[in-house]
DNA sequence: AGCATAGTGTTATATTATAACATAAAATAT
DNA sequence: ATATTTTATGTTATAATATAACACTATGCT
Protein backbone atom coordinates (compact mmCIF):
# COMPACT_ATOMS: atom_id res chain seq x y z
CA UNK A 1 0.00 0.00 0.00
CA UNK A 2 0.89 3.46 -0.82
CA UNK A 3 2.56 5.76 2.09
CA UNK A 4 0.31 8.10 1.40
CA UNK A 5 -3.18 6.30 1.77
CA UNK A 6 -1.51 4.90 5.32
CA UNK A 7 -4.17 5.15 7.53
CA UNK A 8 -3.55 7.47 10.94
CA UNK A 9 -3.14 6.10 14.55
CA UNK A 10 -5.15 7.81 17.19
CA UNK A 11 -2.79 10.20 17.97
CA UNK A 12 -1.82 11.15 14.41
CA UNK A 13 -5.59 11.75 14.01
CA UNK A 14 -5.75 14.43 16.66
CA UNK A 15 -2.85 16.03 15.64
CA UNK A 16 -3.97 16.58 12.32
CA UNK A 17 -6.92 17.22 13.35
CA UNK A 18 -6.05 20.29 15.34
CA UNK A 19 -3.18 21.55 12.85
CA UNK A 20 -6.17 21.38 10.29
CA UNK A 21 -8.33 22.92 12.26
CA UNK A 22 -6.43 26.38 12.19
CA UNK A 23 -5.32 28.35 9.57
CA UNK A 24 -2.08 29.64 10.61
CA UNK A 25 1.10 27.40 11.83
CA UNK A 26 0.01 26.08 15.43
CA UNK A 27 3.17 25.38 17.79
CA UNK A 28 4.14 21.81 18.95
CA UNK A 29 2.62 22.95 23.03
CA UNK A 30 -0.35 24.29 21.91
CA UNK A 31 -1.39 21.26 20.27
CA UNK A 32 -0.67 19.48 23.41
CA UNK A 33 -2.56 21.71 25.28
CA UNK A 34 -5.37 21.53 22.73
CA UNK A 35 -5.38 17.83 22.53
CA UNK A 36 -4.95 17.47 25.90
CA UNK A 37 -8.64 16.76 26.41
CA UNK A 38 -8.65 14.20 23.79
CA UNK A 39 -6.37 11.60 25.81
CA UNK A 40 -2.66 13.15 24.77
CA UNK A 41 -0.93 13.65 27.64
CA UNK A 42 3.28 14.37 27.16
CA UNK A 43 5.12 15.88 24.88
CA UNK A 44 6.39 12.75 23.30
CA UNK A 45 3.24 11.95 21.63
CA UNK A 46 2.61 15.03 20.25
CA UNK A 47 6.04 15.09 18.47
CA UNK A 48 6.24 11.50 17.29
CA UNK A 49 2.64 12.27 15.62
CA UNK A 50 4.78 15.48 14.31
CA UNK A 51 7.53 13.54 12.73
CA UNK A 52 5.07 10.87 11.24
CA UNK A 53 2.74 13.78 9.31
CA UNK A 54 5.86 15.28 8.23
CA UNK A 55 6.72 11.84 6.80
CA UNK A 56 3.98 11.34 5.04
CA UNK A 57 3.46 15.12 3.87
CA UNK A 58 0.14 15.97 5.66
CA UNK A 59 1.70 18.72 7.53
CA UNK A 60 5.11 20.86 6.97
CA UNK A 61 7.54 22.58 9.64
CA UNK A 62 7.74 26.21 9.58
CA UNK A 63 11.64 26.02 10.05
CA UNK A 64 11.81 29.91 10.86
CA UNK A 65 9.27 30.11 13.53
CA UNK A 66 9.24 26.24 14.85
CA UNK A 67 5.66 26.03 14.42
CA UNK A 68 3.73 22.84 12.01
CA UNK A 69 1.05 23.97 9.47
CA UNK A 70 -1.18 21.50 7.49
CA UNK A 71 -0.07 20.73 4.00
CA UNK A 72 -2.45 22.81 1.76
CA UNK A 73 -2.22 20.65 -1.56
CA UNK A 74 -3.80 17.48 0.31
CA UNK A 75 -0.59 15.39 0.49
CA UNK A 76 2.86 17.08 -0.36
CA UNK A 77 4.16 15.03 -3.33
CA UNK A 78 7.94 15.91 -2.11
CA UNK A 79 7.37 16.92 1.66
CA UNK A 80 10.99 17.77 1.18
CA UNK A 81 10.66 20.14 -1.50
CA UNK A 82 8.72 22.89 -0.24
CA UNK A 83 8.05 26.39 -0.30
CA UNK A 84 5.85 29.01 2.11
CA UNK A 85 5.43 32.87 2.20
CA UNK A 86 5.62 34.34 5.60
CA UNK A 87 4.00 37.80 6.37
CA UNK A 88 6.57 39.50 8.50
CA UNK A 89 3.29 41.30 10.23
CA UNK A 90 0.43 39.03 10.81
CA UNK A 91 2.97 35.88 10.84
CA UNK A 92 0.41 34.32 8.03
CA UNK A 93 1.69 31.72 5.85
CA UNK A 94 0.55 30.07 2.92
CA UNK A 95 2.28 27.28 1.58
CA UNK A 96 3.49 28.38 -2.49
CA UNK A 97 2.15 25.95 -5.12
CA UNK A 98 4.09 27.30 -8.24
CA UNK A 99 5.52 24.51 -10.67
CA UNK A 100 8.04 26.71 -12.45
CA UNK A 101 9.56 27.27 -9.10
CA UNK A 102 9.44 23.85 -7.85
CA UNK A 103 11.25 22.79 -11.11
CA UNK A 104 13.86 25.95 -11.23
CA UNK A 105 14.52 24.35 -7.80
CA UNK A 106 14.62 20.61 -7.83
CA UNK A 107 16.54 21.16 -10.97
CA UNK A 108 19.50 23.59 -9.21
CA UNK A 109 22.87 22.75 -9.03
CA UNK A 110 25.58 24.49 -7.01
CA UNK A 111 28.92 25.38 -8.09
CA UNK A 112 30.27 21.71 -7.68
CA UNK A 113 27.15 20.29 -9.64
CA UNK A 114 25.65 19.08 -7.14
CA UNK A 115 22.20 18.43 -7.55
CA UNK A 116 19.69 18.08 -4.32
CA UNK A 117 17.29 15.82 -3.06
CA UNK A 118 15.02 18.60 -1.95
CA UNK A 119 14.59 22.09 -0.30
CA UNK A 120 12.82 24.84 2.31
CA UNK A 121 12.17 27.70 0.88
CA UNK A 122 10.64 30.94 3.23
CA UNK A 123 9.80 33.99 1.55
CA UNK A 124 8.99 36.63 3.79
CA UNK A 125 7.46 40.12 3.20
CA UNK A 126 3.86 41.63 3.61
CA UNK A 127 0.94 39.83 2.57
CA UNK A 128 -1.99 41.30 0.74
CA UNK A 129 -4.33 41.99 3.04
CA UNK A 130 -1.44 43.26 5.98
CA UNK A 131 -0.78 45.92 3.03
CA UNK A 132 -4.10 46.74 2.10
CA UNK A 133 -4.21 47.87 5.70
CA UNK A 134 -1.24 49.79 5.75
CA UNK A 135 -2.60 51.69 2.51
CA UNK A 136 -5.75 53.17 4.77
CA UNK B 1 28.32 55.59 8.37
CA UNK B 2 27.41 52.34 6.85
CA UNK B 3 25.92 50.04 8.72
CA UNK B 4 28.39 47.63 7.28
CA UNK B 5 31.14 49.33 8.27
CA UNK B 6 29.90 49.61 11.82
CA UNK B 7 32.68 48.67 14.28
CA UNK B 8 32.18 45.30 17.04
CA UNK B 9 31.40 45.03 20.18
CA UNK B 10 33.48 43.15 22.76
CA UNK B 11 30.69 40.69 22.62
CA UNK B 12 29.71 40.67 19.56
CA UNK B 13 34.21 40.06 18.18
CA UNK B 14 34.41 37.06 20.64
CA UNK B 15 31.06 35.66 19.35
CA UNK B 16 32.48 36.32 15.61
CA UNK B 17 35.66 34.88 15.89
CA UNK B 18 34.60 32.07 17.23
CA UNK B 19 31.82 31.01 14.70
CA UNK B 20 34.33 32.12 12.08
CA UNK B 21 36.72 29.77 13.29
CA UNK B 22 34.55 27.04 12.59
CA UNK B 23 33.79 25.71 9.52
CA UNK B 24 30.71 24.03 10.07
CA UNK B 25 27.51 25.81 11.81
CA UNK B 26 28.18 26.20 15.88
CA UNK B 27 25.06 26.04 18.44
CA UNK B 28 24.44 28.94 20.59
CA UNK B 29 25.37 26.77 23.79
CA UNK B 30 28.57 25.58 22.32
CA UNK B 31 29.49 29.38 21.53
CA UNK B 32 29.23 30.24 24.83
CA UNK B 33 30.91 27.30 26.43
CA UNK B 34 33.56 28.45 24.05
CA UNK B 35 33.92 32.01 24.96
CA UNK B 36 33.00 31.97 28.90
CA UNK B 37 37.09 32.06 29.34
CA UNK B 38 37.04 35.21 27.84
CA UNK B 39 34.42 37.18 29.94
CA UNK B 40 30.74 35.94 28.26
CA UNK B 41 28.94 34.48 31.15
CA UNK B 42 25.42 34.15 30.16
CA UNK B 43 23.30 33.27 27.20
CA UNK B 44 21.12 36.35 26.86
CA UNK B 45 25.00 37.82 26.08
CA UNK B 46 25.61 35.50 23.51
CA UNK B 47 22.01 35.74 21.61
CA UNK B 48 22.19 39.47 21.97
CA UNK B 49 25.85 39.27 19.52
CA UNK B 50 24.30 37.07 17.72
CA UNK B 51 21.01 38.71 16.75
CA UNK B 52 23.29 41.69 15.81
CA UNK B 53 25.74 40.00 13.51
CA UNK B 54 22.85 38.85 11.78
CA UNK B 55 21.72 42.19 11.12
CA UNK B 56 25.12 43.37 10.12
CA UNK B 57 25.23 40.20 7.47
CA UNK B 58 28.09 39.00 9.09
CA UNK B 59 26.52 35.35 10.25
CA UNK B 60 23.44 33.62 9.14
CA UNK B 61 21.53 31.32 11.10
CA UNK B 62 20.69 27.92 9.52
CA UNK B 63 17.21 27.74 10.84
CA UNK B 64 16.70 24.34 10.15
CA UNK B 65 19.53 22.79 12.45
CA UNK B 66 19.71 26.46 14.91
CA UNK B 67 22.98 26.79 14.54
CA UNK B 68 25.24 29.99 13.39
CA UNK B 69 27.52 30.12 10.03
CA UNK B 70 29.71 32.66 8.80
CA UNK B 71 28.77 34.68 5.99
CA UNK B 72 31.33 33.33 3.19
CA UNK B 73 30.97 36.43 1.42
CA UNK B 74 32.60 38.49 3.45
CA UNK B 75 29.18 40.37 4.65
CA UNK B 76 26.17 39.53 2.75
CA UNK B 77 24.10 42.53 1.03
CA UNK B 78 20.68 41.29 1.77
CA UNK B 79 20.88 39.16 5.14
CA UNK B 80 17.51 38.59 4.74
CA UNK B 81 18.25 36.82 1.09
CA UNK B 82 20.21 33.45 1.35
CA UNK B 83 20.68 30.60 0.69
CA UNK B 84 22.75 27.06 1.73
CA UNK B 85 23.37 23.50 1.17
CA UNK B 86 23.52 21.72 3.89
CA UNK B 87 24.79 17.86 3.65
CA UNK B 88 21.92 15.12 5.40
CA UNK B 89 25.46 12.89 6.09
CA UNK B 90 27.70 15.00 7.46
CA UNK B 91 25.85 18.06 8.09
CA UNK B 92 28.36 20.50 6.07
CA UNK B 93 26.53 23.84 5.44
CA UNK B 94 27.81 25.63 2.46
CA UNK B 95 26.67 29.05 1.51
CA UNK B 96 25.71 29.57 -2.03
CA UNK B 97 26.11 32.50 -3.91
CA UNK B 98 24.69 32.55 -6.94
CA UNK B 99 23.59 35.34 -9.14
CA UNK B 100 20.92 33.94 -11.34
CA UNK B 101 19.10 32.20 -8.09
CA UNK B 102 19.36 35.07 -6.09
CA UNK B 103 17.34 37.33 -8.92
CA UNK B 104 14.74 34.47 -9.68
CA UNK B 105 13.95 34.27 -5.79
CA UNK B 106 13.71 38.08 -5.75
CA UNK B 107 12.04 38.80 -8.56
CA UNK B 108 9.48 35.97 -7.89
CA UNK B 109 5.67 36.89 -7.30
CA UNK B 110 3.13 34.42 -5.78
CA UNK B 111 -0.10 33.72 -7.22
CA UNK B 112 -1.20 36.84 -5.48
CA UNK B 113 1.57 39.15 -7.06
CA UNK B 114 3.17 39.51 -3.85
CA UNK B 115 7.13 40.22 -4.22
CA UNK B 116 9.04 38.96 -1.53
CA UNK B 117 11.09 41.48 1.30
CA UNK B 118 13.30 38.27 1.43
CA UNK B 119 13.75 34.73 1.89
CA UNK B 120 15.75 31.62 3.27
CA UNK B 121 16.64 29.01 0.98
CA UNK B 122 17.75 25.99 2.44
CA UNK B 123 18.84 22.68 -0.02
CA UNK B 124 19.52 19.19 1.39
CA UNK B 125 21.26 16.56 0.04
CA UNK B 126 24.44 15.01 -0.25
CA UNK B 127 28.01 16.68 -0.67
CA UNK B 128 30.36 15.99 -2.57
CA UNK B 129 32.54 14.37 -0.13
CA UNK B 130 30.09 12.26 1.14
CA UNK B 131 29.25 10.98 -2.18
CA UNK B 132 33.09 9.91 -3.02
CA UNK B 133 33.39 8.08 0.13
CA UNK B 134 29.88 6.18 -0.73
CA UNK B 135 31.45 5.43 -3.91
CA UNK B 136 34.44 3.65 -2.44
C1' DA C 1 0.44 -18.81 16.87
C1' DG C 2 4.78 -16.54 16.37
C1' DC C 3 7.30 -12.71 14.90
C1' DA C 4 8.28 -8.11 13.43
C1' DT C 5 6.95 -3.38 13.12
C1' DA C 6 4.73 0.59 14.59
C1' DG C 7 2.38 3.04 18.08
C1' DT C 8 1.47 4.31 23.05
C1' DG C 9 2.16 6.07 27.83
C1' DT C 10 5.20 7.93 31.13
C1' DT C 11 8.99 10.22 33.59
C1' DA C 12 12.71 12.80 33.39
C1' DT C 13 15.83 15.80 31.18
C1' DA C 14 18.26 18.17 27.38
C1' DT C 15 18.38 22.05 24.38
C1' DT C 16 17.20 26.51 22.69
C1' DA C 17 15.79 31.13 23.71
C1' DT C 18 13.91 35.21 26.20
C1' DA C 19 12.12 38.37 30.15
C1' DA C 20 13.36 41.61 33.26
C1' DC C 21 16.18 44.72 35.61
C1' DA C 22 20.36 47.27 36.91
C1' DT C 23 24.47 49.34 35.15
C1' DA C 24 27.99 51.12 31.88
C1' DA C 25 29.87 52.73 27.62
C1' DA C 26 29.31 55.22 23.24
C1' DA C 27 27.51 58.36 20.14
C1' DT C 28 24.88 62.67 19.32
C1' DA C 29 23.19 67.00 20.14
C1' DT C 30 22.96 71.63 22.57
C1' DA D 1 31.83 69.74 27.95
C1' DT D 2 27.94 68.11 29.39
C1' DA D 3 23.25 66.56 28.98
C1' DT D 4 20.63 63.25 26.33
C1' DT D 5 19.86 59.24 23.74
C1' DT D 6 21.24 54.98 22.05
C1' DT D 7 23.70 50.86 22.37
C1' DA D 8 25.90 47.37 24.92
C1' DT D 9 26.79 44.78 29.20
C1' DG D 10 26.12 41.72 33.29
C1' DT D 11 23.06 38.94 35.89
C1' DT D 12 19.31 35.93 37.56
C1' DA D 13 15.61 33.46 36.55
C1' DT D 14 12.52 31.18 33.57
C1' DA D 15 10.07 30.14 29.22
C1' DA D 16 9.72 27.44 25.14
C1' DT D 17 11.17 23.68 22.26
C1' DA D 18 12.56 18.96 21.85
C1' DT D 19 14.42 14.28 22.97
C1' DA D 20 16.15 10.02 25.78
C1' DA D 21 14.91 6.02 27.78
C1' DC D 22 12.03 2.36 29.17
C1' DA D 23 7.93 -0.54 29.71
C1' DC D 24 4.05 -1.86 27.35
C1' DT D 25 0.30 -2.56 23.57
C1' DA D 26 -1.70 -2.93 19.03
C1' DT D 27 -1.29 -4.24 14.23
C1' DG D 28 0.06 -6.64 10.26
C1' DC D 29 2.24 -10.47 8.26
C1' DT D 30 3.72 -15.62 7.47
ZN1 LIG E 1 2.48 20.67 1.10
ZN1 LIG F 1 -0.02 39.88 7.02
ZN1 LIG G 1 26.11 35.57 3.49
ZN1 LIG H 1 28.57 15.46 3.64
Amino acid sequence: MNKKNKSLSKNQKLVLDFIQGNKKPVKAYSILSNVQKKGINAPPQVYRALDKLIEMGKIHKIESQNSFVACSTSDCETPHAIAFSICNNCDEVSEINDSKLFKYLLDFRDSNGVKFAGYNLEFFGICKSCEQIQKV
